[in-house]
DNA sequence: ATCATTTTGGTAACAATAGTTACAACAAAA
DNA sequence: TTTTGTTGTAACTATTGTTACCAAAATGAT
């Protein structure tokens, strides 16, 4: 049990693959599982497996393996799919909307709580229940509401300005799927990109370079 | 000059990032930039610029630095923003459409050809001038038209299949969005994937353990 | 023009991080 | 018991990133 250590980035990323895998395990009735058979399963060593599982504790059984329900469970605490934190969403263009009904918030730790557009001609059209709201009453929702999270689904021009301003309204944590990169501008506030464009051209690269 | 080396994940990984500032410095009507002054802008360090860069060749001039304009094309000639790849989508649902219509794919050296979907009610509707066929018609259409990169917006349930239909028929390379991890069954077919749900949960995280 | 000075890229040596191999300790099964 | 299976962890290796330095080019003074 060592869980005042720093965890490495490295880790954390693999950690909702093996989330992944073990609901996976579950929903096939299968108990138990060595690092072993999941290595085999998942593709990598089963060391690995050995050693990010135990920078959280000691989750398996020397001669068993591990179990897989209390696995599962225990690695969503450690994301935090539990902690159902207030999400805002803003830009309701395409990409926006998609995330907003595509994505299961509530299962990975989130509640979607508001989305905001800065075109007036939709707003209060209705996203899985939930009204777009203008851009012009972000400030206010905020405050009653009091978000934790935000999803920016805006032009890049616009990501700076709203991203300070959702800051200074206690925005702690963006999911950027944006061109824009927050930067170490605001230290003790986490960002996770989505730079899709980032992606594709990563996938043309592949294409030319592989046998 | 040394192309012929392997060149690491990580590399390639930054590239697209590169790319996205020297057009930034462009746009801004700046010429040319030191190493120094790129990594004070990007966030890292100017000797891992000039080693990342020089993977590829020397750009670069002592005393004068990078010439944007060129450094952003030879970038852009890496990554093959000029390939014009020929890509399929199948899986028109939420995502899938919002891909389709969000994503620039000529600018990142692809051409969409061909949308698909499993249900048949919503074949013949047009997105982005490209009809969205049955999935029925997949083979033909493949064996006719040969595109090379298939992006993935279906249920994981369906992936398997589509992947080994999808590679039999010619595909080499996947963008992939569903949960399913295309593993090292073929090996010489390019896989890039965006798992959503797996960066959610990455930023639950952080949120929780960021200061 | 020429020469010293400054700037800067390229590259090698070094350091830090990440991942693998090896094995002792323990549990389960026979 | 003894044997087998499996974890947790230490030692080792590989990969990735940083520091340091040299040579080339630009700049500025004479």
């Amino acid at each position: 049990m060592a869980t005042n250590k720093y965890i490495s980035m490295s880790v954390i990323k693999r950690l909702p693959r093996y989330y992944r895998f073990l609901s996976n395990l579950k929903d096939d009735g299968i108990s138990r599982i060595s690092s072993k058979e999941l290595s085999n399963r998942m593709g990598l060593t089963a060391s690995q497996i050995r050693q990010d599982l135990n920078c959280f504790g000691g989750f398996g059984q020397q001669g068993y393996g591990y179990n897989v329900e209390t696995l599962y469970e225990e690695i969503g605490k450690i994301l935090g799919v539990d902690q159902g934190f207030k999400m805002i969403l803003v830009g309701a263009g395409n990409l926006g909307r998609a995330i907003a009904t595509h994505m299961s918030f509530q299962s990975r730790g989130f509640e979607l709580i508001g989305i905001f557009d800065k075109n007036q001609a939709i707003a209060g059209e209705m996203i899985k229940n939930i009204p777009i709201r203008s851009i012009n009453v972000l400030d206010d929702f905020c405050k009653e509401n009091l978000p934790v999270v935000a999803a920016l689904c805006i032009p890049s021009s616009e990501s700076e300005e709203i991203v300070d301003q959702l800051v200074a309204l206690g925005i702690k944590g963006f999911w950027n799927f944006t061109h824009f990169d927050i930067l170490a501008k605001y230290p003790d506030v986490a960002v996770e990109n989505v730079h899709l464009s980032d992606s594709i051209m990563t996938l043309s690269y592949q294409v030319m370079n592989t046998a």
